[in-house]
RNA sequence: GCGCUUGUAGCUCAGCUGGAUAGAGCAUCGGCCUUCUAAGCCGAGGGUCGCAGGUUCGAAUCCUGCCAAGCGUACCA
């Protein structure tokens, strides 16, 4: 339709009717409503105030100078000056063989042409199970990174291990202080300590293969801390104090034994978890690894020789603000410690250098916005174009028991896991559930209604449309009824009810609407067109019977529902949503 | 205080980068099963698009100012 118009444009620019300076981009539009044909422009429209004439006049003048194209039935004009485009059936119904031609591969393109992305999502921090929180960005990224591999891009996921730390340390001591309570002594948990029931199956299973080794006697333990909050003193401290404690009575060794006690145990938890959860990840980078090959070091090295670090009251700074933060940041704590930011610097800066250096995409939760610039600035002093990088936040997701929150408190260990929501509202569910919003918004998830098997679920809905298909086409071959494909194909004009009509014209926008999801980020345009492509077969469904007597009709229906069937597969596979062939 | 994000039907949300009469689902009300799965379909009601200005042929969409909510504003990670 551009080409047309473009063509049309051109021919009253050498009749002097237009001047080439007026014309703006042309842009051609689907129509929302039938009556106004299937795409609209609103060339004239733009174009009146230069020409002096009226957008009417004007249109009439750019269809007279349109040149034939078979795939057009008619142009028409319409309210203020629109040119609309009535595309001719015909040419619309050759999508169902299209999409039968590709199957699997209908919606796919090459639009990426291979680009490498690398996809950075999930990330929690090794110290306990993702719970409910994780999911939404879990199923945001691992469906983008779906998306953006459909439409030609070279994904590889990573999840970035924060193995190092003082989280860790507590986490680590945390797990040790179970386990003497496993050896039998008794003492007050720290309040700041991870109280979650799988540290103590954490301890419990290192006491029962290590036995007394690591034991120690609890006053010894806390003779010198400072006393915890609770006891009128600071949890920080405590805690810091049993971490030095650990580390001076465990030694290097023991303590780093116990340690990765605790890392490897949950991080082969997130592991299992995120698998079950249809995530995969192509490469699983440890931070741990930066501060011992020294990345951490050149990193800073390279700000320091474009001339980006300074000193002042005994720290390092990174003079972000010169690159668009709000102001500079510490690398270099004045006790020596590099900061986590600083690792994060040198991540980007091994991003880049390990070849992702087109595009980079972080999923982060929304509550991190505020560190989006300070990351950009860093990669600006490093010698890359911050536009490469895309920060993709995740609101927080609420959950929901109909109309009754469901508390979540980390603090006490008692927050609902990723696990515990999957067992509970099933794989399907739960991904759809949290892609179906856009992601930087807030997400009511109603656990009742993600179970529900009845009326109000969205899940099932575009299932049991599939499903329907299935059983339309299993009984086919049950009643013995003859299928001709090719028949169905050259008779496809068969097709005329208004249901049939839309049903294909909806049809032919899938692969725009992936192309959207994709390059935009955005899956839920997916779940809404899938929702509507379900709704449009239920409605012609009900409205026509598919397994007639006349077997033309027959077989081109058959087409019909098939590539429905085969789009519904396509769409629901991007979301990682099974397809259950009877519901 | 400053910064980012958000404000659309009773509720939860879309709204395709400025288009035509603002759309779904849930909830409410009324219809449709002797024929391919009623986990479905059809219909009805329900809106000052937070408020006020501005930009233009045209604004939920862009700009400004208010109002309200969330998040962020560490030598934490």
């Amino acid at each position: 339709m551009v080409a047309l118009l473009q063509k049309a444009v051109e021919v009253l620019i050498e009749q002097s009717v237009l001047q080439s300076e007026w014309i703006p981009d042309i842009s051609v539009e689907r129509t929302r409503d039938a009556q106004h044909g299937n795409f609209a422009s609103n060339l004239a429209m733009m174009l009146a105030k230069s020409a002096k004439k009226s957008p009417r006049q004007l249109a009439e003048v750019i269809i007279t100078a349109l040149p034939e194209d078979a795939s057009v039935e008619k142009v028409e004009i319409a309210g203020p000056g629109f040119i609309n485009f009535f595309v001719n059936p015909n040419s619309q119904h050759e999508i169902i063989a299209d999409v039968l031609r590709l199957g699997a591969s209908f919606g796919k393109s090459n639009i990426g042409a291979g680009q490498k992305i690398q996809v950075e999502f999930v990330s929690a921090n090794p110290t306990g199970p993702l719970h409910v929180g994780h999911g939404r960005g879990a199923v945001y990224g691992s469906v983008i990174s779906e998306l953006l591999r459909a439409v030609g891009y070279d994904v590889a996921n990573e999840y970035y291990v924060n193995d190092a730390g003082r989280q860790m340390d507590i986490l680590a001591t945390s797990v040790w202080l179970r386990y003497l309570e496993c050896c039998g002594q008794t003492f007050q948990f720290p309040s700041n300590g991870y109280k979650g029931a799988y540290v103590k199956d954490i301890a419990r299973q290192f006491f029962d293969r290590i036995n007394q080794d690591f034991c120690f006697v609890a006053t010894e333990v806390y003779d010198g801390v400072p006393v915890d909050e609770p006891q009128g003193g600071d949890k920080e401290q405590h805690i810091d104090g049993l971490i030095i404690k650990a580390q001076a009575l465990l030694g290097r060794e023991r303590y780093a034994q116990i340690f990765q006690e605790g890392l490897t145990a949950i991080l082969a938890d997130i592991r299992a978890d995120l698998s079950a959860f249809g995530v995969d990840y192509q490469h699983w980078f440890f931070e741990s690894l930066l501060v011992e090959d020294g990345s951490i070091e050149d990193a800073l090295e390279r700000l320091d020789k474009a001339g980006h670090l300074y000193k002042k009251e005994g720290a390092t700074w990174f003079a972000s603000s010169a690159l668009g933060d709000e102001k500079d940041r510490v690398v270099v704590r004045d006790n020596g410690q590099t900061t986590y930011f600083a690792s994060d610097i040198a991540y980007h800066m091994n991003k880049l250098d390990r070849g992702f250096d087109e595009r980079i995409i972080n999923v982060w939760g929304a509550d991190h916005h505020g560190y989006i610039p300070r990351v950009r600035a860093a990669m600006t002093a490093l010698g890359a174009n911050s536009d490469k990088l895309d920060v993709l936040l995740v609101q927080f997701a609420v959950l929901y028991r109909g109309d009754e929150k469901v508390q979540m408190s980390t603090r006490s260990g008692d927050f609902v896991t990723l696990r515990h929501l999957c067992d509970e509202v099933g794989l399907d569910a739960a991904r759809f559930f949290y892609v179906m919003r856009k992601s930087d918004q807030h997400l009511d998830f109603d656990l009742k209604l993600a179970t529900s098997k009845t009326n109000d679920n969205p899940v099932f809905y575009v299932q049991y449309a599939y499903a329907r298909i299935c059983s339309v086409l299993r009984q086919r071959e049950e009643k013995g009824l003859s299928r001709n494909s090719q028949q169905g194909l050259d008779n496809s004009a068969l097709l005329s009810t208004d249901h049939e009509i839309s049903l294909v014209g909806l049809l032919a926008r899938y692969p725009e609407v992936v192309e959207r999801s994709a390059l935009k980020y955005e899956p839920h345009h997916l779940v809404h067109f899938l929702r509507d492509l379900a709704n449009y077969f239920h409605t012609y469904y009900n409205a026509e019977q598919f397994l007639v007597d006349d077997a033309k009709l027959r077989d081109v229906r058959m087409n019909l529902i098939e590539a429905v069937q085969q789009c519904l597969a396509n769409g629901l596979a991007l979301l990682g949503v099974s397809c259950p062939e009877a519901m």
